[in-house]
DNA sequence: AACTATTGATAAGG
DNA sequence: TCCTTATCAATAGTT
């Protein structure tokens, strides 16, 4: 019903395909709605485009079709899917308990149970951990270091000498309560390193 | 399309309704069906007669076409049961992710976006859990310590003297490969706390 | 059910 | 996306 016959099968031009999606989605809809007026019928048409974008018509509460669906044909639509969903928090469950232990065992809680080598793995986790963090404390503290050596220079030059401006540079910065002097980060080697 | 043009109402004679309906029945199914494979679209079709009877048309099955509905309306098609489970996971995946992130975090991963404060909370954490850790390590210790006099003890008293035991008294414990020396443990103070 | 005149849907093009 | 229009498809009324 067009300039010319088509078959059928996937349009492979996809401006064409989008084009003829869009027509024929509506001429789908309006017979839709017309055959649920003219014979008291109920339907519901529910159509995705490949983008996701979702159009439907429902002569009647998209529910309560379903249920005559179910009373009709006794298929149970949801219990595939709802083992699916069972095993799927089953297995996100024990992921979580396992995360749980994890993290309880680095705040040091419940490690009555630990043997000495599971002690110092865990020991060397929490090592790394420190150097990581400190290392990016000391990091903030360059940074501000630095940019007070600017704003001082900078206020050497506006005033022509060098004053007590410390006191008078100091200002809020995004580094919440971090001090202002710097200091030398001294490592610890591990634990189990030292015998 | 037909004979004559008919008004969009329903149709009062009830044999020509039921006529019209199983053309039109046909004609949708059809146009669903076509679209689907035309433009790679996911299409359901459910219709009722008003008898009760039902015809349906699915590209995709049905279940999976009700899940992305659910997924992109919200609108709830499903019992109580599918509900819960739909809250429940989405509930222990966040949990999951949070944990995932405090891990990360106590493990000095993705840190850049951290604060000072955040990263002192972080080190004060750390600093916990190596204390935990470190305890837990010195009573190792001493029991292995208290467990070796008492042999040596126990050894002094069959053998009547003195000897070199402690090689020979060297035992696979269930200890792992802990070290059979005794260290005092030094702790390190929280580094904030030191400014 | 089949037939067929007629309307409706839509493919192609702008 | 919308408009146009030639063409094909669906179907209303008839047999």
């Amino acid at each position: 019903m067009g300039r010319g016959k088509i078959e059928i099968k996937r349009i492979e031009n996809s401006s064409n395909r989008q084009v003829t999606y869009s027509k024929r989605r509506n001429g789908i809809l309006k017979k839709a709605k017309e055959i649920s007026v003219l014979c008291d019928a109920h339907v519901s048409v529910i159509i995705f485009a490949t983008s996701g974008k979702m159009h439907e018509f429902s002569s009647t509460p998209l529910v309560d079709i379903l249920d005559q669906y179910h009373k009709l044909t006794g298929r149970r639509l949801w219990d595939a899917k709802h083992e699916n969903l069972d095993n799927e928090i089953n297995k996100v469950k024990k992921d979580n308990d396992n995360m749980q232990i994890e993290l309880r065992h680095l705040k040091g809680e419940d490690i009555s149970s630990l043997n000495y080598r599971e002690l110092m793995i865990l020991e060397d986790a929490l090592e790394n951990g420190l150097t990581g963090i400190r290392d990016k404390q000391n990091e903030f503290i360059r940074m501000v270091r630095k940019k007070r050596q600017l704003e001082i220079a900078s206020m050497n030059r506006n005033m022509g000498e060098v004053g007590e401006v410390f006191e008078q540079t100091r200002e809020n910065h995004d580094y919440g309560q971090m001090p202002f002097a710097f200091r030398v980060q001294p490592m610890q080697p591990n634990l189990h390193q030292r015998f």
